[in-house]
DNA sequence: ACTGCTAGTGAGGTCAATGC
DNA sequence: GCATTGACCTCACTAGCAGT
């Protein structure tokens, strides 16, 4: 990434799509925005069509066009790799694009520090098999057993300040960043929440109340919350959908956290794993700084930081 | 059995209004 | 003046239905 960005192929400017495909193109096991990567001049069927022609690939995958952007979850999956019998890798990227000093609302879909293909697959709803359909054909380990089910990392792409020369900050995050509850409790102490403001402005009995907080245990399910809501006699359903905006302890970008402009990091959690990314780093000789990030909910995280000139 | 259409749902980003 | 909340608008994919 830095040596791209160094020979001038990239900017922090480019759209992140760019970004990403320029750096990690083979390496990519699901690209969301086909249509949007076309554009910016990677075709990620090129490879397949040398041996099918359009007409079967879409076939194949029961896809109309192969040039779309699906507007799924996530925006990029790596390929997995096998490694002593066990599957590693295939860690999922999202991006975040904004123009002000906070990170893009994020709509439906809860960071989280993991997910598997399954819970993908699940929360992608009436989309849900395309991910998967995709990845298939891109991914040599797809007929592995575990393929669906061993935990990937996620990533989030996150850029700030992005059309502002003096303030932009590009930064590769590990969902653990966000993730600081499960997203089960997350949810359902967000009906508490809603049901202690309702406590307090209106009259409810205690005994109501009490039944209350086991109720809301069994609220935990997004996928099952943002249906639309078919309810007798009613001429309109509504519909829930959680979004989430992160706090200013969870957006690495925040001031307090001493990110510069201009720069281009690697956020992760200060662990085992991360003290030998740290080694490696060191060994380079790359001109990145190395300093850490004491989020207030998570812990110690490292961050990688080079400065663009 | 096949085709074409549409309702339902998932996702994205930005800006305006309101609250503190 | 900045953070939070509400609203807007757009697009993609699938299931299921109606019509052939």
């Amino acid at each position: 990434m830095v040596e791209l960005l160094e020979s001038k192929k990239i900017s922090l400017y480019d759209e992140l799509e760019k970004i990403v495909l320029t750096s990690s193109f083979s390496n990519l096991a699901y690209v969301d925005g086909r249509k949007t990567a076309n554009k910016l001049g990677f075709d990620i069927w090129q490879d397949l069509k040398q041996i099918y022609s359009e007409e079967v690939l879409k076939r194949k995958l029961k896809i109309k066009d192969l040039y779309t952007d699906s507007q799924a979850f996530p925006d990029f999956m790596f390929k997995s790799i096998s490694q002593d019998n066990q599957l590693i890798g295939g860690e999922i990227l999202e991006l975040k694009d904004s123009k002000g000093g906070g990170i893009a609302s994020f709509n439906s879909t809860i960071p989280t520090e993991y997910k598997t293909l399954k819970e993908i697959e699940r929360l992608n709803g009436s989309k849900g098999k395309i991910v998967i359909k995709i990845a298939e054909i891109f991914d040599k380990n797809s007929s592995d057993p575990l393929w669906k089910t061993y935990k990937r990392k996620c990533f989030y792409l996150i850029r700030t300040h992005k059309t502002d020369k003096s303030k932009i900050k590009v930064s590769i995050v590990d969902g653990a960043f966000f993730e600081t509850i499960p997203e089960e409790k997350l949810i359902s102490l967000m009906f508490q929440n809603i049901f202690n403001k309702h406590a307090k402005e209106y009259h409810i009995p205690d005994t109501v109340k009490e039944n209350a907080s086991q109720v809301f245990q069994y609220l935990t399910d997004h996928s099952l919350i943002s249906f639309s809501q078919d309810i007798p006699k009613a001429s309109i359903k509504p519909r829930l959908r959680i979004m989430a905006e992160a706090k200013n302890e969870g957006n690495p970008h925040w001031e307090k956290y001493n990110i510069p402009s201009r720069t281009l990091n690697l956020v992760i959690k200060a662990d085992s794993e991360s003290k030998i990314t740290r080694e490696i780093i060191e060994e380079s000789k790359l001109p990145i700084k190395i300093f850490t990030i004491n989020h207030q909910n998570d812990g110690e995280f490292l961050v990688f930081s080079y400065r663009v000139r």
